[in-house]
DNA sequence: GTATGTGAAACCGTTCACAGCA
DNA sequence: TGCTGTGAACGGTTTCACATAC
């Protein structure tokens, strides 16, 4: 419908507006402006003028934003509007805190399965989910109808567990392990890099603003 | 000494390269090209090359570049040559996995104090590092010359616990809240943000190709 | 011959400034 | 009057294409 290209960062920004959002709505707050939103997020109002307006209209000139609606329209844009199913690979120190990550599940997003390749793992039972060996990832994915895999095994094995994600036909891998993943053009895939994020702080911290 | 503007993308790139060559030296390869590197980052050698070459001349015409030299001259430019010692606040499930993360602990970032405000949690020992309340933040991070934060806590106190922080003097946040910290711009912060990339990617599943 | 280093061009995202509307 | 929606200007990043050096 929309022949726009459209800036994979505004998404990133869409999903901040909403949190602030969702707060606004807690506060009982009916309207927001766009600069009072720029304000609460760090931002410019022209940008977020903007980015919302690759979707609609969503404002009332001379008046602002209506939070409820606005929040509503986020929601359904991102497709945060329908509960997603998740299959977690590797339940190590990070998976399982992933497992019981409250910011998911208060957020419409839901493990369903638990994979790893040890196995003394196998078996445990976290969050009233009943970890199963990597064998088990084809069957259960297709069974339990997991959208998005989940990775957070060791670098050097987070390939061979995306190719059995993606054989198992997940649609989106949200990929913790600082490795970068190939898969096929169907297949959605977002890296979330710690090891990276802290060298970039670093940098910062070693270099003089001057420089940068 | 440099004036030229280097941006930040270029940085995080540079710490991918980084994370490949480092593979590259493990497996005893002498020298690589950018179109190679290209190939294992999945980019553009033309920008593998122009990124480096914000900071100097690595490379050999018709050769390409050393790899043991090339890691040593990128780890010096990211700071990664030094040890960093981090503070972590929020000892709960992230937090404590984070205290356990081999790929910090692995590339010269050393936890050396940790933080909770749950009383039951004060005294743990976690990695050998026992967890202090949050009222020995000031004097901790002082004592232990400690110049970067990681937060772990639930959203809401993300913000006083970064006001603490930079009272107690750090020079860096790495936050793992789903919040955004107001701070003195003397004070660096990277944002790692598991929800916004989930929601990210939900976006990208939800929305045809076409319209994106 | 081959691969780097680098201006120039193309591309993309942000900000500005104002028209449009309640 | 006040705030949104948006074309146009701006600034920054990526890609191209080739001179340069081994």
């Amino acid at each position: 419908m929309e022949p726009v290209k459209i800036p994979p960062i505004a998404i990133s920004r869409l999903s901040v507006y909403a949190r602030h959002l969702a707060l606004l709505e807690q506060k009982g707050e009916e309207v927001i402006s766009s600069g009072r939103l720029a304000n609460m997020c760090g931002g410019n109002p022209a940008q977020i003028r903007k980015d919302l307006a690759y979707f609609g209209e969503f404002g009332v000139r001379g008046v602002g934003y209506y939070v409820k609606e606005l929040l509503f329209e986020i929601r359904k844009i991102l497709g945060a509007d329908k509960k997603w199913r998740l299959g977690l690979v590797g339940v190590g120190n990070l998976g399982s805190a992933l497992l019981r990550h409250a910011p998911f599940s208060d957020r419409g997003y839901a493990f369903v399965a638990a994979f790893d390749g040890k196995p003394d793992r196998i078996g445990m039972k976290i969050e009233g989910i009943q970890v199963e060996p990597l064998n088990s990832i084809n069957h259960a994915i297709q069974e339990k109808r997991i959208e998005i895999g989940v990775i957070a095994v060791k670098p050097d094995l987070a390939q061979s567990v995306a190719n059995r994600l993606v054989r198992a036909g997940v649609s989106g891998i949200l990929n913790f392990a600082p490795a970068q993943i190939q898969c096929p053009l169907h297949v959605c895939i977002e890296n979330v890099d710690f090891s990276l994020k802290l060298d970039m702080l670093c940098y910062r911290l070693t270099t003089p603003e001057s420089n940068r």
